[in-house]
DNA sequence: GAGGTGTGTGACGCGATTGTGACTGGTCTT
DNA sequence: AAGACCAGTCACAATCGCGTCACACACCTC
């Protein structure tokens, strides 16, 4: 079973213990000023409070980047308000990210599982799971509830594109880089032609509508966290 | 097409022209002691030689964090020797990050594209939590305690402007400006359905009200104890 | 070369989005 | 109490964005 381990600074640590969830085991630490209490195996995700009681949050941020025992950790950064200054200087420190406080155990879940379920799918190249979907990278062929999908090439180079950023807005021109025709250039319209095509071959074999139309913006892969979360 | 202004001093200068790469437009600009020869809109990179013949390197970074044309700039010092003190000064004085040189044109650009892709990954990946209220730019979607909220282009805008600015009295101007409208004008009293608009929308997703009405001023949003609460 | 498949593009039409003016009701001033 | 001022809301028209189709062209196969 996997293990992921979370590390908190503040008042969160004392309420959360350990569970399990998805098949995931989570396990909750404190954050102290030396660093964790516990040395630990398996990826660690740090959420680091902006205000400590000994330490100035953006300390703590570079002593993990510097430590090696916590330096592959991802860290977030726990603001208290939006101030684009803060969060300018939180990156800068060392923060993979942010949340605007308070934190709760929802919001430390909802981003564990989002964050791991984006980078987690994209390294098992062979063949991924999300949702009803299949993909199965070797074989280049992808599945709807077992059901195969007849995929044009091209279709398959989009399905497969979207399904590694899910939860992401891709806009057009990310489509047609992330597919590789920089060259020579592709009109923008010519991508919805790819999506409607792809919905149609989707449908046609049984399926939903996972690919989201954001308005003047692109299109989605569609994996709702609230999904993940049981308890919402 | 995006537009990298890239600055540079000592002799790097003369042998960099404007040119594409990777649908990027880079400009080169020399960088003088008293800041940049040209004035530039968009993002800027500043790469800082450790010793200059008319100043310092570090003196030449603290100026730029000084000089409000340049303070946003990403500083990178270039260094002779990897020498851990230096690199310290480096940062401290406000540089962003450094390399230890001679610095190239392939190191520049290097330099440049993957730091480029490393902050467009992490902004990518925003998200604040504003008590109940969720907004994921990475997803272009808002969430009142986990519901998503139904919002028009511009309606998530405006939350979204409205959000980084918490607690604080924004004019219809302000709206207006944060919005991009500036061209064609447009009308002050439009804001106000727009921020009908977007009221309902909250509500629609069982949201309460965060948006507080500033007779004769304009509109907040409200981060205090009540509105956090759902349903506050 | 004939037939078939895959793909990019322009055009068309529908529905969503949005700025605006008008009306309503509330609040403050005198 | 009357008027001035201000904000909330509605209906509507103009515009915009997207889904779709048909077609042209580039391949491949036999």
């Amino acid at each position: 079973m996997d293990v992921i381990n979370i590390f908190v600074t503040g008042d969160l640590g004392e309420s959360l213990e350990d569970f399990v969830h998805d098949q995931r085991r989570f396990t909750f630490d404190r954050l102290g000023p030396d660093g964790p209490v516990r040395l630990v195996e398996g990826p660690m995700w740090a959420f680091v409070d902006w205000v400590l009681p000994e330490l100035a949050g953006l300390e703590m941020c570079r002593r993990l980047r510097a430590d090696p025992r916590t330096a592959e950790a991802h860290v977030t950064m726990v603001l208290e308000e939006n101030d684009p200054d803060d969060r300018r200087r939180a990156l800068r420190a060392g923060a993979d990210d942010y949340v605007v406080g308070p934190l709760t155990r929802t919001a430390v879940l909802d981003r564990v599982l989002a964050l791991q379920a984006r980078t987690a799918e994209r390294q098992a190249t062979q063949r991924f799971e999300l949702g009803a979907l299949t993909i199965d990278m070797a074989a280049l062929q992808a599945r709807w509830a077992g059901q195969p999908i007849k995929l044009r090439p091209n279709e398959f180079r989009l399905l497969r594109f979207l399904a590694e950023n899910p939860n992401r807005v891709l806009t057009r021109e990310d489509l047609i880089n992330g597919l590789g025709k920089r060259q020579p250039p592709i009109d923008e319209r010519t991508v919805d032609v790819w999506v409607g095509r792809l919905r149609r071959a989707i449908k046609t074999a049984g399926g939903g509508n996972p690919l989201r139309t954001v308005r003047s913006a692109g299109y989605v892969f569609d994996i709702g966290p609230a999904a993940l979360l049981p308890h919402g």
